[in-house]
DNA sequence: CATGAATGAGATTTCATTCAT
DNA sequence: CATGAATGAAATCTCATTCAT
């Protein structure tokens, strides 16, 4: 919330690669946007890359720490994947720039920081897929293939901050009410237990 | 599978838009990968984007022709919907190169472009639309949202293209039926009809 | 004597960073010089460091090469050491600013070029230490320590390429012979034996 | 010996410049090794300029004042040459930052400075000429080209300063009578007075 | 005096595009 | 069709200098 001008430039940054992608903004426009002259992006980062490295790595990092404290409480898978999605998707609505860069931006990363990042993310992976897990173990899921499954889903939540906005029709809330349900019971999940009919 | 000059220098910027971005892309190294002189590339298309549209308008025409062939024998919305993720999982895993960028860069279309490409967009995804509002009709699915739940699933499918490996371990039919399956039934939908318990 | 573009932007880079300095000139002006636009210089250049390499190497290069053959078929050390330093002096005034370059701007080379020049630059050195040597065991000079001597001779020939200028009043010819006698004879030897009368 | 701020500067400066030249020095690495913030320099310097003119004003004053001083009570020319050569080294390798950028970055200065800095250089010189004219006067010398021979005599004992260390083998009295035995007698003087033998 | 954020001009470098051969 | 030298606009980045605190 504080309002320094770097903070600034990473809000406007962050707006700016997921409109225009990284490759495709410019310091220029993002100084621009940001109130201030080219040069003076460089007081407070060394290189463009840095920028996203910025971005990327503290969204990574409240990522991780936030979803493992939301389903902490939980009791029941079930509960705790719940909790998951709807942190996911709360995250990717209300910081959806960032949270759009993080995702869509990986290949933009020199491999220093690629390798970094991509341990963040496996990790984030990771924890839905314990749920995951969990579910099977405590019998209230039924899943084939875990990965596929974790996969499937964090793909299908991430999509929302590619269109979601916030003047749109549905809610928040709406929205993640609607996913959980998706996702637990599928399409006909609540009406018949017919089997796989090819 | 024709293999003049233009059709792989398509071949390689797909490839090469999917692993670095339309504007992370460079000519020279286009021209490099498809074995030309830079300048060379100028006598088949007449600009950087329009090799960009190219791919995309291909890929789009492709994709809206080939999965209505694919749900038209289809009796029901059910067989029709699992028709219509098989072809769109395969399809996105045999041209991965291009539907990747199919999807991801829209936003490097000049704006009469993007035009036609959004309306080819949105056809396709009324496909999908309409067989679920068929489904609701028919009484074999449980939507609360159409339109979220089409937007959910071909993201999901759509994400496949961004891991998937023909080296992996997962085959495309594999990954097909269990898509289908978790997006038909989710991960309780067998189990029990239990409510919404938060 | 070849004019290809190469070649006169490598003329007059030798050219402008005699003049200002390897940091102090700028790829601008030295397109300006060589008659074409900004850009055109990385066609044949991949960075501004490169142009200075190529003029260093290719210099010390030609220096150790050319010294060795015109030594080769003196007989005497005296008459190697002749014929060495006349080399060395027509060669720093014909095509002194790329030798002005190379003794200069050794300090504007990235490390790894560094080692590669110094590598050279010892070697073209150690011939001149060797015919020293040489005139010691054979009696023909006396020297107290050879490593100074060669240090003083090369530094004073090579001074040469700081103010020689061709329309200046002394000649080449003239320079070198004073030159020679100089460092064999110095300012009294061939006046009187005295010892070293503090 | 003071260590104010501003003579610290000074110090780092002519270190800094004497490592990477004039311009290839930035001031934020002066004020780095100067230990303190890159503005601060502003407060004993107007530019970067007027840093480079300190350092070169008061090595030339120093260097003609003591030089003259040195001379004055050697009562021949030998010993006057001696003297101003034994001074010359001492102060190029005492303060060898100072002399090296004092030598090496006169085109560095602006018009208006070059002017006064060639002025005092000229003074340097025309020191040792007088001192060589004397010679020939007294008939204790033999120089064909009195020009020729001082610059080859300040060369050769000014390239000291470019490879002198503290802690090389030999000391600064070794140095000094190296060169001025090889100054004054050249390799061969005290062997043979043989002419000149092409 | 000292700081460090900010400036803005300019440096190096990149790259889509053109065109003579 | 193909080449590759050349263009020129624009991108990233640097840096001497200023100034409010």
């Amino acid at each position: 919330m504080t309002s320094t001008r770097k903070s600034i430039i990473l809000k406007e940054a962050a707006h700016l690669f997921r409109e225009k992608g990284y490759s495709g903004s410019t310091l220029r426009e993002l100084a621009k946007r940001a109130g201030v002259q080219g040069g003076s992006i460089y007081h407070h980062f060394s290189s463009k890359q840095e920028i996203l490295m910025v971005i990327m790595e503290s969204t990574m990092t409240t990522l991780v720490e936030k979803v493992q404290h939301e389903i902490t409480f939980a009791k029941t898978p079930l509960e705790k994947l719940r909790k998951g999605i709807q942190f996911h998707i709360k995250y990717h609505t209300t910081d959806r720039d960032e949270t759009y860069v993080a995702d869509a931006e990986l290949r933009s990363l020199e491999p220093a920081n690629y390798k970094k990042i991509v341990v963040m993310r496996r990790k984030y992976e990771q924890i839905f897929r314990d749920i995951l897990a969990m579910g099977i173990d405590q019998k209230c899921m039924e899943i084939e293939n875990i990965s596929l499954a974790a996969r499937a889903l964090l793909q299908m939540c991430t999509g929302i901050s590619y269109w979601y906005s916030p003047s749109g029709k549905d809610s928040i809330d709406t929205i993640v009410d609607s996913y959980v349900e998706l996702f637990l019971y599928g399409l006909c999940g609540k009406i018949h237990h017919g089997g796989n009919q090819k």
